[in-house]
DNA sequence: AGCACGCCGACT
DNA sequence: GTCGGCGTGCTC
C-alpha cells in the first residue's frame, strides 16, 4: 500500500508529527512529494489541509485513514525544502506546517470551506416548523442548494460563531461537507494560437482572415489584444476555435512590481573597476566559492568602501555559472535601492521579496523564481526561503541588523537558514558589514569564518567632525530643551546656508535608568550588568534578565552624591519642540512604522532629495540607510536611550547607530559635522564611534562578554510563558524552571546550562495577557533544543499548560 | 486546538 | 432512570 507521510496544519506544537496516510489508488500517481492534499483529522474527522513530505509502500495499520484530495499537480516544494521542513521545526520549536508555510507565498495556501445543503428528503413542511433562527438559516438553500457557511449566517443575519448550522446537521436536516478553494486565483490571461494543423480546405469570412493574418505574424496573442488589433470581437475568435483553426489557453501573467518598461531582459553588464583592496577581497572570496564547498565568509568593510562592487562581481562569476544568488537587505525601505542596481545590471533576472508585496506579487515573483526564470533574489529576511534551484551565493548585507530574526512565530534567523541552504548546496554565504555583531566578527577573528577587509574609504569622503554634547552641562546651563546649544546652532547654521540635516529621534526602547549627573554612573545589575529599569510601581530598580532589584536611593553608590535620578523621558514630545525651536525650517517626520505607506516614503525622501525639506526627523531605522550629498550636519538627540537599554547588546547596537549615522554626514563635497547627545559623555563607546573605529570597540566589548558569560561565549535561550491571570504565567515559569532542574540533573548532566530567576517580562503586561519569562545560559546543541523540546510538551501537556502557553527562543534579537 | 468519552450530580 | 456538567486523553 502507498502510505505517505504528511505534515498537517492546525495541529499543536506538543503533538505534531508526520503523520500517515493512505493513498488511494485513483491519487497515486499524483500524491508526490511537495504536494499538498486535502485529508480527514481528528476523531471528528475535520477537514484540513496537509503537505506531503515523503512517500513510501508498506503495510497500513489499523489507524491510517485515506487522502482526500491532491491539490497540486506538480510538486510545490523542491527536495531542499522538503529536507528544510523538519530541521525548522527542530530548530525553531514550530509545527511541521507553520516551517512548510514559511517555505510557501502567502497567497498560495488553500483555504478550507464548509458547504450546506438539505439533507435528502426534508420536506417544506418540516423546514416551517423549525424554531425561527434554525428556520431563517435553512430557507435560503430553497433558493440555491449549496451554500457556503458565511454566505448562510449573513443571509439568516447571524453571527459567524453561531452554531445553528451545526445544531441542524445533528437533527439530520442539514448536510454538511467540505472542500478547499484557492485564497488568490492565479493571474492569467486567455491566449490564442493558431493550430498546427489547419483544416483543408481552410475556408474564412474576411473578420476571420484578419484575425489569421494577426496570429500568422505574431504567433501567439492574448484575446484581448487580438480584439483590439482586428476590431473583432472574441466571438470570432470563439468560432473559429470551434472550427479548428486556433486554439486558446490559459497563461499566468507576472504582476511584477519592480519591472517596468525600462528594466531590459538582460541588463546591462557595465564594467567595474576594483580598487586594489576590493580586488583582494573579491579574489578571495571567488576562491572560497570556487572551492565547491559551503563556506561563510565576513567582508569586514567599513562605511564607503564599495562593499557593492565587491558583491557585483561576485554574482557575475556566480550567474555565469549558472546558478543562483540571494540577497538581503535589512529593511523594505532599503530595497528599492538595491533593487535600482541590481535590475540595471541584471534586467528581469532580478525577484523581489519582501513583505511590503501584496500577495499576488509575491506569489508571481515566488513562481518566476521557481521556474528559473529569475537567478538574483532581492529581499527582506523572508527572500532566503526563495525556491531558487542552484544556490550559488548567499549576500546579506549589514548583517547585524535584528531583522534578520523573525519577530513573530516560528522565530527563524535568516542568516541561520541561509546556512542551512548554503550547505545544501555547497555555496558560499556571505555575511557584510561595517559594524557585524559581535558573534560575526569573534567567527571571522577565531578562524572559524572567512574574514576580508576593506579599510579604505572609497573616493577622498573625509569622517565628519564629531561633536560629544554634554546634556547635564546643558542642564546645568539652564538649556532644559532637548537640544543642546551646539546642535541647535549647527541646525540654524545649515537653514541659513540651504543644506540640508537629519535628526535622529529614539522612541523606542521606554526603559527608564538611573544615573548620576556628577559623575555619570549608570545603575546596572551585579549578575547581568544589565542597566537597571526604574519602575514607578514599587519605587524600585529592577533587572529583567533575573529579577534583581533594589529600591531607588538618590545617593550613588560610585560617587555618592545625592543626585541619581532617572532618566528616559522627555522625547514624546520632540517633535513639536522641534519645529518651535525652528519656526522656518521645513520639517519631513519619517516614522518607519507602519503609518508611511509603500510608495509613499520613497517619494518623500525623493522630494527631500529634490530640496522640499531642510530638515528629516526619523526613528533609528529610517536613518541608516539614507545617504543624501546636501546633509551636512545629523544629530542624535537621546544616545542613552539606547545605550543604556535594558539588553546585553545595548552597547553593540548603540556603536552600530551612531557610527552609521556619522556616516551619514558630508557623503558630498562639503565636509560634515555630527553631534551625539548624552547625559554620559565619558562613556567610551562615543568616542570610538567618532573613530569609526570597530575593531577597538569589539576589543573592548568582548572581555565584558566573556566575564558575563554573554553570546559568542554563551547561547541565551528564553522560554517565554503567557497567560490570562498573572498567577498562572508565574506558576508556570516556576514550574518550568522545575522541571528544567530536574531534567538536566536526570538525563542531560553533560549540558552546559545556567539559568536565571524567573521574572517578569520586559512588557508584562500586554494585550490584556501577562507575560513571565525564564533566561538560560548554554550551549544551543542538538541535545539542548531536544530537551527542551521535551520540556515544551510536557509543559502544554500539564495541568498548568491549559492556562499558560510556553514558548522558546534561543538567541533572540530581543529579550522578551 | 477540537472533539469524544466517561464519570458524577440534578432533574423529570 | 436520563440529561448534561466538564475532567481526561487522543489526534495517522
Amino acid at each position: 500500500m502507498r502510505i505517505v507521510k504528511v505534515a498537517v496544519e492546525k495541529t499543536v506544537y506538543h503533538f505534531d508529527k508526520d503523520f500517515d496516510y493512505a493513498v488511494p489508488d485513483a491519487l497515486v500517481s499524483r500524491a508526490m512529494p511537495g504536494c499538498r492534499v486535502r485529508i480527514p483529522f481528528g476523531t471528528a474527522n475535520r477537514v484540513c489541509q496537509g503537505m506531503i513530505l515523503s512517500v513510501r509502500d508498506a503495510e497500513g495499520d489499523a489507524k491510517i485513514k485515506f487522502l482526500q484530495a491532491v491539490l497540486d499537480e506538480a510538486p510545490l516544494l523542491s527536495d531542499e525544502m522538503l529536507f528544510m521542513v523538519p530541521w525548522l521545526k527542530e530548530r525553531y520549536f514550530c509545527t511541521l506546517f507553520d516551517a512548510v508555510k514559511l517555505l510557501l507565498p502567502a497567497g498560495l495556501t488553500y483555504r478550507v470551506r464548509k458547504l450546506y445543503t438539505l439533507a435528502a428528503g426534508v420536506t417544506k413542511e418540516q423546514i416551517l416548523s423549525l424554531p425561527a433562527d434554525e428556520r431563517n438559516a435553512v430557507l435560503p438553500l430553497l433558493q440555491k442548494p449549496q451554500q457556503e457557511r458565511n454566505a448562510l449566517l449573513r443571509e439568516a443575519g447571524l453571527p459567524p460563531d453561531a452554531e445553528v448550522l451545526e445544531r441542524l446537521c445533528k437533527k439530520e436536516i442539514l448536510h454538511c461537507t467540505a472542500d478547499t478553494v484557492r485564497r488568490v486565483g492565479d493571474a492569467s490571461q486567455k491566449m490564442v494560437r493558431l493550430c498546427s494543423s489547419l483544416p483543408e480546405p481552410l475556408k474564412l469570412t474576411p473578420r476571420q482572415r484578419e484575425v489569421f493574418k494577426v496570429l500568422q505574424d505574431a504567433g501567439c496573442a492574448s484575446v484581448k489584444e487580438v480584439c483590439y488589433f482586428t476590431g473583432v470581437t472574441p466571438a470570432v475568435i470563439k468560432n473559429m476555435t470551434k472550427h479548428g483553426v486556433c486554439e486558446t489557453y490559459e497563461q499566468e501573467t507576472y504582476r511584477t512590481p519592480y519591472l517596468d518598461a525600462e528594466t531590459s531582459e538582460t541588463g546591462l553588464q557595465e564594467p567595474i573597476s576594483l580598487s586594489s583592496e576590493q580586488h583582494i577581497a573579491y579574489e578571495h572570496l571567488y576562491e572560497s566559492y570556487q572551492t565547491g564547498k559551503a563556506s561563510v565568509s565576513l567582508l569586514y568593510g567599513v562605511t564607503g568602501s564599495g562593499k557593492t562592487n565587491v558583491y557585483l562581481c561576485l554574482i557575475d562569476k556566480v550567474l555565469a555559472d549558472g546558478r543562483n544568488v540571494i540577497l538581503m537587505v535589512p529593511e523594505i525601505s532599503l530595497t528599492p535601492q538595491s533593487v535600482r542596481i541590481f535590475q540595471r545590471r541584471y534586467g528581469r533576472r532580478v525577484a523581489v521579496f519582501h513583505s511590503g508585496l501584496s500577495v499576488g506579487e509575491r506569489m508571481d515573483e515566488w513562481k518566476r523564481v521557481k521556474r528559473g526564470e529569475a537567478a538574483v533574489v532581492v529581499g527582506t529576511r523572508s527572500a532566503v526561503f526563495a525556491p531558487l534551484p542552484h544556490l550559488g551565493l548567499v549576500i546579506v548585507d549589514e548583517e547585524q541588523e535584528s531583522t534578520y530574526q523573525s519577530e513573530s512565530s516560528p522565530r527563524y534567523h535568516a542568516k541561520e537558514v541561509a546556512w542551512f541552504r548554503c550547505r545544501y548546496h555547497k555555496a558560499l554565504l556571505l555575511l557584510a558589514s561595517a559594524t557585524p555583531c559581535v558573534e560575526t566578527y569573534y567567527a571571522a577573528r577565531t578562524g572559524k569564518i572567512g574574514l576580508e577587509i576593506l579599510e579604505h574609504r572609497y573616493g577622498e569622503a573625509k569622517l565628519p567632525q564629531v561633536c560629544i554634547c554634554d546634556m547635564n552641562r546643558e542642564l546645568q546651563d539652564g538649556n532644559t530643551t532637548m537640544l543642546s546649544r551646539p546642535l541647535l546652532e549647527a541646525l540654524h547654521e545649515n537653514l541659513r546656508q540651504k543644506r540640508q540635516s537629519i535628526l535622529l529621534l529614539n522612541r523606542r526602547g521606554y526603559n527608564t535608568f538611573a544615573s548620576c549627573p556628577d559623575c555619570g554612573y549608570v545603575m546596572t545589575c551585579p549578575n547581568c550588568s544589565i542597566s537597571l529599569t526604574y519602575h514607578a510601581a514599587n519605587h524600585r530598580l529592577m533587572c529583567h534578565y533575573c529579577g534583581y532589584s533594589v529600591p531607588f536611593t538618590a545617593e550613588c553608590p560610585s560617587c555618592h552624591s545625592r543626585h541619581m535620578r532617572y532618566a528616559g523621558a522627555g522625547t514624546q514630545r520632540a517633535e513639536e519642540q522641534l519645529q518651535e525651536m525652528l519656526p522656518q525650517a521645513r520639517i519631513l517626520r519619517l516614522d518607519a512604522d507602519a503609518a508611511m505607506r509603500r510608495y509613499a516614503y520613497e517619494e518623500k525622501l525623493h522630494q527631500f532629495a529634490e530640496g522640499a525639506y531642510d530638515l528629516i526627523v526619523g526613528t533609528q531605522m529610517v536613518a541608516k540607510g539614507l545617504d543624501f550629498e546636501n546633509v551636512t550636519v545629523v544629530g542624535v538627540l537621546s544616545a542613552d536611550q539606547s545605550l543604556y537599554s535594558d539588553d546585553f547588546r545595548s552597547t553593540e547596537r548603540t556603536f552600530d547607530l551612531l557610527t552609521q549615522v556619522i556616516g551619514r554626514a558630508g557623503r558630498g563635497r562639503f565636509c560634515g559635522r555630527a553631534f551625539l547627545q548624552t547625559f554620559t559623555p565619558e562613556n567610551p563607546v562615543f568616542a570610538l564611534a567618532a573613530r569609526q573605529d570597530y575593531p577597538s570597540f569589539y576589543e573592548q566589548e568582548l572581555p565584558l562578554r566573556k566575564v558575563m558569560l554573554y553570546p559568542p561565549f554563551s547561547d541565551l535561550c528564553v522560554v517565554g510563558f503567557v497567560s490570562a491571570e498573572e498567577r498562572a504565567a508565574r506558576e508556570g515559569s516556576i514550574q518550568f524552571l522545575r522541571s528544567l532542574q530536574e531534567a538536566a540533573q536526570k538525563m542531560y548532566r553533560q549540558l552546559p546550562l545556567r539559568v536565571l530567576n524567573p521574572s517578569p517580562a520586559r512588557i508584562y503586561r500586554a494585550g490584556g495577557k501577562y507575560r513571565y519569562k525564564l533566561l538560560l545560559k548554554c550551549r544551543n546543541s542538538t541535545l539542548f533544543r531536544q530537551m527542551l523540546a521535551q520540556l515544551l510538551s510536557e509543559f502544554a501537556k500539564s495541568r498548568i499548560g491549559k492556562a499558560v502557553t510556553a514558548f522558546a527562543d534561543i538567541n533572540p534579537e530581543n529579550i522578551l
